[in-house]
DNA sequence: CGAATGCTTGACTGCGGTCAAACGATGTGG
DNA sequence: CCACATCGTTTGACCGCAGTCAAGCATTCG
């Protein structure tokens, strides 16, 4: 294992890759090679405001890119406007990144905050020719492939199975275990820079009905909210509400 | 291309691999090579009655094996019993076969009517050493798992943002697709071997309401059914209703 | 300060769930 | 061959979760 140090504030490039490094250093161990590589994303940043689709639904992928910060989202949206998001991007995750040969994309993807983002295209490519000094990276993003699945799968769960209180239970748990791995939660609390519209439309809910449902979990003294940070009271309430089950590893791998 | 021929009736080894071949090759051309060693699969069959469980969900992923006959599923099962089916398996569909280095299965799997099934290990080892013999099995299973998540993304946008007739419409249309890839459908009409529960369970529905919907469906001279057989009758009608949108390559790549 | 955006609340509606019973097909054993 | 059990489908009555509509607040920001 490398060690690595985390005292600069958000949005400084060393702590944003050192945060990628640790993500990915707890899946597998990576050489001083990957980890260069991992380094020398930095440079080369972009920002998107919010809003800017990244990424056409059914165009041709998007350029590889690693998001430094803020949320970014895959979504479709219906011919009538309804909208469905499929999963939020974080810190740390990447688009157009170590793909299937596929000829279009399967979703658009926009930014739902001010976003900033890395031209990832050394990594992507690194990936795509399977370098064999890249072997620790490729198998970190084989395991992330299936992460990325999993969560996909708990998705139609809740939306084909849960009801709106469980709904939100468990994307609230789900996005604060992401959000550890990447160092973003402290002490049960973590930022949500998401409108009740963006949560509704990944739930499957009325913005309306989100409302309510959040309200009814502060009532329940399971959640607090102040100022855009989410605060969870009782994640063990939480959990078993809502079914959930951890899927990230969380101690470093021994291998 | 390598012309194949489709005499027999099914649950015949030569039809079932030639209709395996047959979808293979309509991804990637194959080598000789490649489409002998789909071939060899044809020997060691087993077969399992309805409701065996193939897969369990959580545990170690399953044997590589292929579907020859029958459908599967997989399946999540909530603790007090709500079942989501995320997507149906279909002859042709492998199981275990070629995935990223899971440690555990995402989802159980489980025969929906009796099953028979090829061990495919030889396939799955082959793919896993990316042999460079099976170069273009390897591109066809790569494109094969773009196609799976964008019916996973699909699936997704139904439960999430649907309602249950559009839902419907969407799944038959999804479902004549895949088997038209086949040769299951004839005519727009094909055989649907699911029990209005198991639709109920993939759809996020209750039984009484994908029967209602059944009804409104056939009211509505959209579909007709009768033992066992599902015929579409309007199938554009129905694509418009559900915003349904090919993902199958109609005709062969010319690579 | 006003405009825009997002949050909250209330009243009402409706899609789809639940419960219960009947019906039909299939299959099995006496 | 029939009696009976089982499984799946259908129907009706009723309910409730979540959507819709509409208005009023609260923040944030130019």
């Amino acid at each position: 294992m490398t060690t690595v140090s985390f005292q600069r504030t958000p949005r400084e490039p060393f702590v944003f890759i050192d945060r990628v490094i640790r993500r990915y250093a707890r899946l597998k161990t990576l050489s001083e090679y990957e980890i260069g590589l991992l380094r020398g994303l930095g440079s080369r940043r972009e920002n998107h405001p919010a809003g800017t689709e990244l990424c056409n639904d059914g165009g041709k992928p998007p350029h590889p890119r690693m998001i430094v910060d803020g949320w970014a989202g895959r979504i479709r949206i219906l011919p009538d406007g309804r909208r469905q998001i499929f999963t939020f991007l974080l810190p740390g995750d990447g688009m157009g990144i170590c793909t299937r040969p596929n000829p279009r994309a399967l979703s658009a993807t926009m930014a739902l905050t001010p976003l900033q983002t890395v031209d990832a295209a050394a990594l992507h490519d690194a990936l795509l020719r399977r370098d064999p000094r890249c072997a620790g990276l490729l198998e970190a993003f084989a395991v992330i492939g299936g992460l990325d699945e999993a969560m996909l799968l708990d998705h139609v769960v809740r939306l084909g199975r849960q009801t709106a209180y469980e709904r939100m239970a468990h994307l609230i748990l789900d996005l604060r275990e992401r959000l550890a791995v990447i160092g973003l939660v402290e002490d049960d609390t973590f930022i949500l820079p998401l409108t009740q519209e963006l949560l509704a439309d990944a739930l499957g809910l009325s913005v309306v009905h989100v409302n309510r449902t959040l309200q009814q979990m502060r009532r329940d003294e399971l959640i607090e909210t102040k100022q855009g940070r989410l605060k969870l009271l009782d994640p063990d309430a939480l959990a078993v509400i809502s079914d959930f089950r951890h899927r990230q590893p969380t101690a470093p791998p021994r291998a």
